[in-house]
DNA sequence: CCATGACCTGAGAGAACGCTGAGAATGAAG
DNA sequence: CTTCATTCTCAGCGTTCTCTCAGGTCATGG
């Protein structure tokens, strides 16, 4: 449950001008148990880190006012051991950024998937070093399927398959969720990009690449339940 | 018996301008013991949060003046831990839902069962970790029978069973109200969707595929109360 | 024991749902 | 510019589900 790992929380600051993009990463983060406060500008993010003292910064590289490397510096001037993730828009900034996330940060472009959000911040937490109890060796396993987070691999039966990143990030939160039904809207509103528009029929489509990739195995493990969403499960077990 | 957690109740707030619809669900909600409020538009719901504070709101989209996402964006901006469920219409509107299952939210589309609409709102408050006794494993079991929501799995005596979307729910409102009788049109108000407008009939065909699926065991469970309704009994106890 | 209303259940039409292949659009790599 | 991988839309198709109807069975009162 989402809950338990809330005591041991970690405190991240969501710093972007846009209130509903960084409503909608607060939710998220929430959910999953960090400790989170938002900020809408570069000066009061810093107002804020200085009492909240967060171990990771989500940070957008365009504010009104201080530009978020500015940002990122003046927290690391403090001497803190702060992790950052910026986010920037698809522009030519990217290389910009790329070159600027030095140390263990990480950059995502907008628009991106909340789960892939959720997924870089904990790789990023790991790395600067503030996850307690590192149990989590960055593989999720269900049954003989395995997905590794950090050498983004899939292995079915021991064999390496190849998938896409889209596919990829389906897997993941279908393995998140193992066991549990999962709602069509429920995949598309955290494994698509926040701004997708289309119909929740692109996830039958990409259940059907999957299937294709990784379960055309003897046990299937990918079950559709009609009238509701997917399943992962394996047929013995209940 | 309902009652027995009204003394622990939630608070939830009803939002909608339909006063009909609003009305019907406050009903149904407060028959299954929770403290509810209602409200008719966007900013009557933020006055009323703001005393009440509700553990949970029910939220139609379409409101008035304020609509509904904004209305979630202003309740979460206060960094309360409050679930959302929102309601929204069968129309175009679905591809704007978008992005509302994030966190612990749900939404259903109008119209829908009474029964959906409870079992709904208790797996949000479950999720969102509001629930103090968490023992119900999202499990409802009489006798030998079992029905799990998280995975929409039922079993008998150990057996997986098949069952179809309706099939579920009506399976569901019998187990709720094991051991009581059940009219048709209680079940017809419950499970079946608030505007159907057929004959009460339907409730006898499903019935029959019920005990065709679940109750060809050996102590049948179903019992038909001539001229009342249904109830789900043991034969020792009468 | 019969009459009556209540209930059961099989059959079937139509709709909803989900799967998949084909192909357009996009973007990255060479 | 070409090639390739990937994403996404769409429509056809088969399956499953919902709901109606009608004929049959059963319980109960007279």
């Amino acid at each position: 449950m989402a809950n338990i790992e809330s005591k041991s929380s970690h405190r991240i600051l969501v710093v972007d001008d846009e209130k509903s993009i960084s409503d909608l990463i607060a939710t998220s983060l929430r959910f999953v148990g960090f400790d989170v406060r938002t900020a809408a500008s570069g000066s009061e993010a810093l107002t804020i880190a200085e009492e909240f003292k967060p171990q990771a910064v989500v940070l957008d590289v365009m504010l009104p006012d201080i530009d978020g490397f500015e940002v990122c510096r003046q927290l690391r001037s403090e001497g803190l051991n702060i992790g950052v993730l910026f986010l920037t828009a698809k522009d030519g900034m990217e290389d910009k950024v790329a070159g600027l996330t030095i140390g263990g940060d990480d950059y995502m472009t907008k628009p991106f998937s909340l789960e892939e959000l959720v997924a870089r911040l904990r790789a990023l937490l790991r790395r600067i070093g503030v996850t307690e109890i590192d149990t989590d060796d960055e593989k999720i396993r269900f049954a003989d399927l395995e997905l590794n987070e950090a050498t983004h691999e899939v292995h079915r039966a021991g064999i390496l398959l190849e998938t896409s990143p889209t596919e990829f990030q389906l897997l993941r939160y279908l393995l998140i969720n193992a066991d549990r039904v999962v709602s069509k809207s429920q995949i598309l509103d955290h494994v698509w990009q926040y701004d997708f528009r289309g119909d929740a029929g692109i996830v039958e489509t990409y259940i059907s690449y999957l299937r294709k990739k990784i379960d055309s195995f003897d046990p299937p493990l990918i079950h559709t339940v009609r009238g509701v969403g997917y399943r992962l499960r394996l047929p013995a077990a209940k």
